[in-house]
RNA sequence: GCGCUCGUAGCUCAAUCGGAUAGAGCAACGGCCUUCUAAGCCGUAGGUUGCAGGUUCGAUUCCUGCCGGGCGCGCCA
């Protein structure tokens, strides 16, 4: 339709030009846009007012010469000029009801592109540290991330979604170790848990486990485990030399198989958990990457090797560094510490040239706000590798703070009391927090009250979707019970006898949806499609409430209906997207 | 201190690459239940878009400075 009008103004241009009423070089970008405000007609352009100047004239009056020089067009009922310069448009009925029509034939497509009719992108999002259950921050990125991708996907693109699991580095080694203290505890041994040990319950579940698969074969005795280690915080030595002494006995105690045997233990079953969790929670990954695997496969070092060649490395006491600063870093960077290891940049570094390496045309990472710091350096890598950054885009998603009604929730992610997504979902319920998480820009803070999204009323967002949902369902019930059928094909052809405010409404909301998908995807904003979602709700409510649907009128109930089963569709198109269920009945 | 980011009604948030009179919901106030779901409906009021400049036909949007909040600034991951 837009293109429509866009002709119509074109043709209206030409006949200027030709008159010699315009001059003949014109910037040719015609806008065409929804409207506001209502009153302003259906759609509306902007050509007069961008146009004024080049052609030296008034832009009331420049849109009153085009408005003279427009084609006549069956769709268009009538054109006006308004404010400085605006050209609004009034459609006809019929356009504005052939959505409905379109809805219906399209179904669940209603809305996307042809699939994988673009180019493919990668999205990386949650790949929390495998040390741990997800918390309710990993909860927003991982709502994001997947709300992202799947618009993208709506969008036409061919998607692949991924974890990075950071399953190297010192984290994880703490985490082994943590394991195996706990295992030692279960054999018997009495002893101080490290400081700065992971302290959670899961913990424990994790080494009941290792004992019963591996009995007594990873037991060492009190003596063998903590003699000769230095001072433990609490005692008034330092929680990280502590820690990483524990590491080292532990692989001199265990041996090389033992030491594999705890750390995938707890590798194993925390990503069996994340994965689960965000099973549960409606997200599947095409792929889960590891970090172990790009030092096992050679790419950090190729890496390395290729920066070396380039010239962008250079060393310094011992250190092996990255000259960042020659791509807008701050400061340059580690790669390779003196005594030989390569620090998580370095991993990161070989990560995304994997990634690029793979062929993807577009490269979305999903991280938390706290990592924006990082952007800088990641771009300076890939540019130094002799790819292109702009092909990396980087989206941030501030933290979620948790309310009860008025009351903040207190979160610590110290003793392992944080409130893990599994609890949130728990509490209420996966639909709910799927939604909550997106309905707010990725960058904006953002309060979730757990409250309100437990709440069935009208205030909660989500329950007023899927209410209209239901609701329609539940007129089909009606209708059924009341011993009548839906004829859809006197519906469609009757579409014309919905003449109220309301239905008109209805129909416009309905056409815009298509649009707002292809705004939301592009610009990765999920909350453009929650937002659309309640308008939509909102009008098919406020339609339901001052018209009945099962009345006498078998033409005009049939039309209704139509239009129902058109919002029926939508709803659950949009809802589907967003991951959340549509039910049937609430 | 430097960098990024945010600042919109009392509260939570919108505002479609710079568009028209800045919009919703909640709270407040005033009305509504013999109804396909009152777990609701209708209406009223509420604003110097943090402040001050600049760019232009037009600025919540872009630029500069200031004020205020958040985050980052490790040979941590």
């Amino acid at each position: 339709m837009k293109e429509h009008i866009a002709d119509l103004i074109q043709t209206a241009l030409n006949t200027l030009i030709a008159a010699g009423n315009l001059p003949a070089e014109l910037p040719s970008n015609i806008q065409v846009e929804n409207t506001r405000d209502k009153t302003h007609g259906d759609l509306a352009s902007n050509i007069a007012l961008t146009l004024a100047k080049a052609a030296r004239c008034n832009p009331r009056l420049l849109a009153e010469q085009i408005c003279a020089a427009l084609p006549t067009s069956a769709q268009v009922v009538k054109t006006e000029i308004a404010g400085p310069g605006f050209i609004n448009f009034f459609l006809n009925s019929a356009s504005v009801y052939a959505v409905i029509e379109q809805v219906l034939d399209q179904g669940a497509d209603f809305g996307r592109s042809a699939p994988n009719s673009g180019p493919r992108v990668q999205v990386e999002f949650v790949s929390a540290n495998p040390t741990g259950p997800l918390h309710v921050g990993h909860g927003r990125g991982a709502a994001y991330g997947a709300t992202v991708a799947d618009l993208l996907e709506a969008a036409g693109l061919e998607v692949e979604r991924e974890y990075y699991v950071n399953d190297a580095g010192r984290q994880m080694n703490i985490l082994a170790v943590s394991v195996w203290l706990r295992y030692l505890e279960e054999q018997g041994l009495d002893l101080d848990f490290p400081a700065n040990g992971y302290q959670g319950h899961y913990i424990r579940d994790i080494a009941h486990r290792l004992a019963q698969d591996a009995g007594a074969s990873l037991a060492h005795s009190q003596e063998a485990v903590f003699s000769d280690l230095p001072a433990d915080e609490p005692q008034g030595g330092d929680k990280e030399l502590y820690i990483d002494a524990l590491i080292e006995r532990a692989q001199t105690l265990l041996g090389e198989a033992g030491y594999q045997q705890v750390f995938n233990a707890g590798l194993d079953a925390i990503l069996g958990d994340i994965r689960e969790d965000l099973g549960e929670f409606g997200i599947e990954y095409q792929t889960w990457f590891s970090e172990r695997s790009l030092t096992h496969s050679g790419d950090v070092d190729l890496a390395l090797n290729i920066l070396q060649e380039k010239g962008h490395l250079y060393e310094e006491e011992g250190n092996l560094w990255f000259r960042s600063t020659a791509f807008g870093d701050d400061k340059d960077r580690v790669v390779r510490r003196a005594n030989g290891q390569t620090t998580y940049f370095a991993s990161d570094i070989a990560y995304h040239m994997n990634k690029f390496d793979r062929g993807f045309d577009q490269v979305v990472n999903i991280w938390g706000a706290d990592h924006h710091g990082y952007i800088t350096r990641v771009k300076a890598a890939i540019a130094a590798l002799g790819y292109d950054p702009d092909k990396l885009t980087v989206r941030l998603v501030q933290f979620a703070i948790l309310y009860r009604g008025e009351e903040r929730v207190q979160m610590s992610t110290r003793s392992g009391s944080f409130v893990t997504l599994r609890e949130l979902r728990e509490e209420v319920g996966s639909d709910a927090c799927r939604f909550f998480y997106v309905t707010r820009k990725a960058e904006q803070h953002m309060d979730f009250d757990l409250e309100l999204a437990k709440s069935q009323s009208k205030d909660n967002p989500v329950y007023y979707i899927q209410y209209a949902h239901a609701r329609v369902c539940s007129v089909l019930r009606k209708l059924d019970e009341a011993g009548l059928v839906l004829d859809l094909a006197q519906g469609r052809a009757a579409l014309a006898r919905l003449d109220s405010e309301h239905e008109k409404d209805l129909a416009v909301t309905l056409g815009k949806y298509p649009e707002c998908l292809q705004n939301a995807a592009l610009n990765y904003e999920p909350h453009v499609l929650a937002n659309y979602l309640k308008d939509l709700a909102s009008d098919f409510h406020t339609w339901y409430n001052g018209h009945k649907m099962l009345i006498e009128d078998t033409e005009l109930r049939n039309a209704r209906l139509t239009l129902s089963l058109a919002v029926r569709q939508v709803l659950a198109n949009g809802l589907n997207l967003l991951g959340v269920s549509a039910p049937e009945q609430m």
